[in-house]
DNA sequence: ATTAAATTGTTATAATATAACACTATGTAA
DNA sequence: TTACATAGTGTTATATTATAACAATTTAAT
């Protein structure tokens, strides 16, 4: 794991601090000042912060999360619990169920190591 | 279970004789000589077939394929093996991984009726 | 027939994401 | 330490995906 370069970090950084999700045209502005200037620097940032697992896209909302189970190491298969009310997202860490999904098969015998889930419902304070 | 409206009912027959998830402005161009010119007219009919169960979204690729587990019903807990090279999406109808995922607990002991999953590899041919 | 709800048509625009090209920094191996 | 490949940066332009706002029409249920 080698250390992120000066864009991915500012972008890291400001992520990892959100309470939230963030969108990628939210983090371009939230980093103009630090000299990051054009949608293409953030998303090219956001796709490497992807690929080696920092970072987490919420596909369902577009947008971004830092990595809260195994930082740091590159993670394919993903769970979310997402609040359709007030869009808080929490990512799942369940050995259970990453078990359960990583040994199913489907009709054809066919397993997957590469997933991503999104549950939808309300959370604890919306309910 | 209603009829569709008509123009409901163009964008589904086209989606539901595709092969392959199909995107918004794909199906616009393939529609318009049929009378629908514009993307808003394409998104309404595509949000009311989602709404209603006859299609499913594939979020991670901004597609729409047609329902094929219990078609005409509205349908809210969705899976999908997608290849990745070719892009074949599959619907998953399997009474288990349902059954698993909709009594799943996350930490605070909540449930989710409501739910996509997208599984990531290749398919038979490409494999 | 009346009326509310759903659908349509239309123009404009917002939000999300990538192409292409030139240049710079970094790590690795001779 | 030079050379070389790889990754990262900066920039402009543009492609792709999706919604806002408003007026008119159709549909279905009284």
């Amino acid at each position: 794991m080698q250390n992120l370069s000066k864009n991915q970090q500012i972008i890291f950084d400001l992520i990892d601090k959100s309470p939230e999700p963030m969108k990628a045209y939210s983090i371009l502005h939230n980093v103009q000042k630090k000299g990051i200037k054009a949608p293409l620097q953030v998303y090219r940032a956001l796709d490497k912060l992807v690929e080696i697992g920092k970072i987490h896209k919420i596909e369902s909302r577009n947008a971004f999360i830092a990595c809260h189970n195994s930082s740091c190491q590159v993670s394919k298969a993903t769970a979310f619990s997402i609040c359709e009310i007030c869009e808080k997202v929490t990512e799942i860490s369940s050995a259970s169920l990453s078990k359960y999904l990583t040994n199913f098969k489907d009709k054809d015998g066919m397993k997957y190591s590469k997933y991503n889930l999104e549950f939808f419902g309300l959370c604890k304070k919306c309910r």
